[in-house]
Parts: structure tokens; C-alpha cells; sequence
DNA sequence: CGTGCGATTGAGTTTCGTCAATCGGGGTGG
DNA sequence: CCACCCCGATTGACGAAACTCAATCGCACG
């Protein structure tokens, strides 16, 4: 199978996504723009692994030797601050590229919050499939540009949204993020803890956990069983997330 | 001369930074890895033109259909909430690159804070020179994932910090964009209003005059005149820009 | 000299963080 | 199989940091 793209589809999902016809993947991976001869390359230079619930992919600092290619799973990619705490920089689920920087060393640590199957290829061997493949470098300025416009908005969410307009604005990127890997679904899965989201929403987990709390009690979502919610009135988080405290 | 770098430089910078010889700018710039017929095809296909200060060179939503280089000047790049309010997502400075992305259309507002000369470039003619100099496009790639890391960079500054940590590291952000324009130094142009600060900050205006406020008189800065800064002392400011609120 | 905008300063309020106690469910060991 | 334990989540009380509203200042510009 080839390795840089998205969990193998079921088949309702084949049916209603444009997928790789080499791995049957969907376009959210890398190798949406590449001819057969690229793919049996990748195919061949990487290997996939699978790793357990909160095993760390990368850490901070360590040299960028490897790009990765999440199969299955969740993981959270966070910065360690001076004091200790940590800023989660993003979130990222089946068919996300993690890993890929020009730095010499990655940003940030990635840990996988879930079981997870990954793809995991050489910097280096990357690097040539960029130079043989310029069409591969230009997906890679893309998800780069995708990824840079998805932090901005998240640098608006944490600086200027009241905390349940944040956890409100959090809801609804699952959403959006499970809407990239298949059909619409108002039942989720949410894996990362209360703390995980604080991190990410610049808030604190009391805070959070104040704010499901308070949608809950509205009847605006639901949490069936851990680590899954049911997004019931999805126009009320919407609105929420929209205005800064009080409206919209 | 090549618009694609960074304001003409004065004798001494020249003696103390790389520098593109074929228009003597600075490597922050675009052209820093290409040769001599890339620079003048570049060249020969943008234009340099001067605007006042205030003035849009593009909206968010414009269709994105030219790249800009700030020769001289200063920028700040905005995104409108649905509720009025704006989130600066970054400011920029001679030498850096405007509006460079793969969407169709501008995801933020780029408004001039000072009189300021840019250089103008089709996005189509620069899309073919990124086809035809592969080490320009690798060029673009690494400008996006410096500009993402740096974005991430300020989540955590905003999400994190305190007022007056986020204010120090704002002033420490001003010297570290000086420096990657010439030699350090410790008066610093800071043509942004308070508000502007704040939007960038998450804060209000009142709070981060009320910081800048508090750092005059316990000596750390001085504000000879409007729209500059000295930093008198950084170890103080780095301090407390480390620190969440009460320490490091 | 007057006007206007940006900056400063003050007073009161709100939101969110802090500290702390309790709950609850899943896993483990007796 | 059951009880205990542990970790994550919840809830409450309180305090502090930052926001809001408002008045004033001061510099630049007309």
C-alpha cells in the first residue's frame, strides 16, 4: 500500500471521495498529485509501522531525519515552554502529513494520543523524490500553506475568543476534520483529554471542562462514551464560536 | 534593480552581510539561491512601485493574483472576525515577501504601516519561474515553513503568556526583525499603535500601554520619540518573556 | 490657536485561573 | 469476582489579571 495517504477506506467512503487509484487512499495525503512511476518509489522507500497509544513519534529538537505519514490515528503536536507547560500547536488525524519541515530539527514533539499506524520515509529519500518529482514539492508548498492558514486561525481563536467561544470553535474543527477523511458524521471521536484541548485553546483544563459542562447542559452536545461527542446543535456552537463572548 | 530583495543597502551593511550581487540586497529576500538569468527574467517582469503609508496592498479575500516584496517599510497583515474586531497575525519588514500563496484568494488583509516601496510580481509569471528554477520554489517552501514555525511560535506567546510577557516578547520580536535586516541595534523603528500591538497580542490597547508603562519606568525601555523604541534592558525583557507571569 | 487622534491613567467589573475537594469509570491485583 | 486504586473529569469557592468604560493628556497637523 502506499504509504503517504489516508486510512484505508471503507466502501462507502471509496464511493464518495476521489481517491489515489494506486492505494485507493484519499486526496488528503501527498501522493494525490503523482504518476504510477512516483508512487512504486514511495512505495518502496518507506515502511509502516504501527505504534502504541502515547508513544512520541518525534521530540522537539531531534534532528528532522524522518517524515511521517499518519495512516490511523490521532496525535497532538506540542511545544514545551521554559516553565514547563505546553502549548499544543495542532492536532492531526488519518491521512495528515506530520514531520515535514526544512529546519534542521523538528519544532515540535509529536505524540500519538491512539493506537496509530504510520508511514514513516527518510528525510533524505524524501528529498529526492522532491527533486525527481517537482509536482511532489508543490503538494508539499500546499500543505505547508494549508497548515500555515489553519495556525492564523487558530492565533485568532486563542487571542481574541472568549473560552467557550474557543471550546466552541474546537468542536467545530473536528468536525471539519472528520468531514476531510469521510462522510459527514455528527458523532465523533475526541481522544485528547481536557488538558490536551486547554493546551491547544490557551485556556486552563477546569476551564474546559467548565465549558462542555455548560453545552451539555444546553443540550447542544452529548457525550455518549469517553473520548466520542455528539455534536447536536452544531448552528448554537457555531454562533457561540462567531461572536466573542456575549453574540455574534 | 532585483525586486525581489531587500531595501537597497548602505555601505556598511554591505560589509557585514551576504548579499545577492546582482542588486545588492540582502538573503532574506527571494532570489538569494538563484543565478544570474533567473535574476534578470525576475527582473525584467516585475515592477517596483511606492504607496503611502495606510494604504491596502491587498484584502483578505482578494483573488491572490500578484506577490509582493516590502523593499522599505513596514507592513502588518490582518484577519477580520465576524464581530468587527481584527487579529493581526503578523507584521512584516523590508526584505520580507508579501502575499506569496497557493489559495485563490489573499487569507488576510496587508495594510502599510509607513510610506513604503514594494515590488510587484505577477502570480502567474512567478508560478512559471518557480516551474523553470526548482531551487526557487524549494526557496518558497522554506519561507513557509520559517513563517509557520514563527506563527506557532506567537500561538504560544498568546495562548501562554501574560500581558507584560507578551508585550516583552513583541519588543524582542522588533529586535530579532531588525537584526535579520542589519547590524543589531537597540533603537528600533516601531511604527505600529498600540491597538495594533494589542490585536496582535490578544490584549487590549490599555493593557499593553499600561505594560510599556511599566517597563519605562522601571527603566527597561525608553520612547525618545513616537514610533521608536530603545530597549535598555534586554536580559530584563528576555526574563520576563521566558516566565508565564510572576518569574521564569 | 484649535482640533483630532493616539496614548495614558483611573475606577469598577468580569472572566478566567487557582486551589481544593469530590466523583466516576476502567483496570488491576488480591 | 470483587474491591481498590488511579487518573481524568467535575464542581465549588475565591482571587487576581485583564477588560470595559471613561476622563484626560499631549503631540502633530491644519
Amino acid at each position: 500500500m502506499n504509504p503517504f495517504d489516508a486510512p484505508h477506506p471503507t466502501n462507502e467512503l471509496k464511493a464518495t471521495a476521489p481517491v489515489c487509484d494506486r492505494c485507493g487512499s484519499r486526496v488528503a495525503g501527498l501522493c494525490q498529485p503523482l504518476d504510477i512511476a512516483a508512487l512504486d518509489e514511495i512505495s518502496s522507500e518507506s515502511q509502516q509501522t504501527s505504534m502504541p497509544a502515547h508513544s512520541m513519534v518525534f521530540r522537539e529538537g531531534d534532528p528532522a531525519g524522518k517524515v511521517f505519514t499518519l495512516i490511523e490515528g490521532f496525535a497532538k503536536l506540542t511545544r514545551l515552554l521554559p516553565d514547563g507547560k505546553q502549548q499544543v500547536v495542532g492536532f492531526r488525524f488519518a491521512g495528515d502529513v506530520i514531520g515535514y519541515t526544512t529546519l534542521p530539527s523538528y519544532p515540535f514533539d509529536a505524540e500519538l494520543l491512539t493506537d496509530s499506524r504510520l508511514c514513516r520515509l527518510e528525510r533524505g529519500q524524501l528529498d529526492g523524490l522532491l527533486r525527481r518529482y517537482p509536482k511532489l514539492e508543490r503538494r508539499m508548498l500546499d500543505l505547508c500553506v494549508q497548515e500555515l492558514t489553519a495556525t492564523q486561525e487558530q492565533l485568532v481563536t486563542v487571542g481574541r475568543r472568549s473560552a467557550e467561544a474557543r471550546v466552541a470553535a474546537f468542536l467545530l474543527s473536528l468536525v471539519e476534520a472528520s468531514r476531510r477523511r469521510g462522510p459527514p458524521r455528527t458523532v465523533l471521536e475526541m481522544p485528547m483529554t481536557r488538558a490536551d484541548i486547554a493546551d491547544f485553546l490557551g485556556l486552563t483544563l477546569e476551564t474546559v471542562s467548565r465549558s462542555l459542562t455548560a453545552f451539555r447542559k444546553r443540550g447542544w452536545i452529548r457525550e455518549p462514551v469517553h473520548h466520542r461527542v455528539e455534536l447536536i446543535n452544531l448552528p448554537a456552537l457555531s454562533a457561540l464560536a462567531e461572536g466573542t463572548s456575549d453574540n455574534g
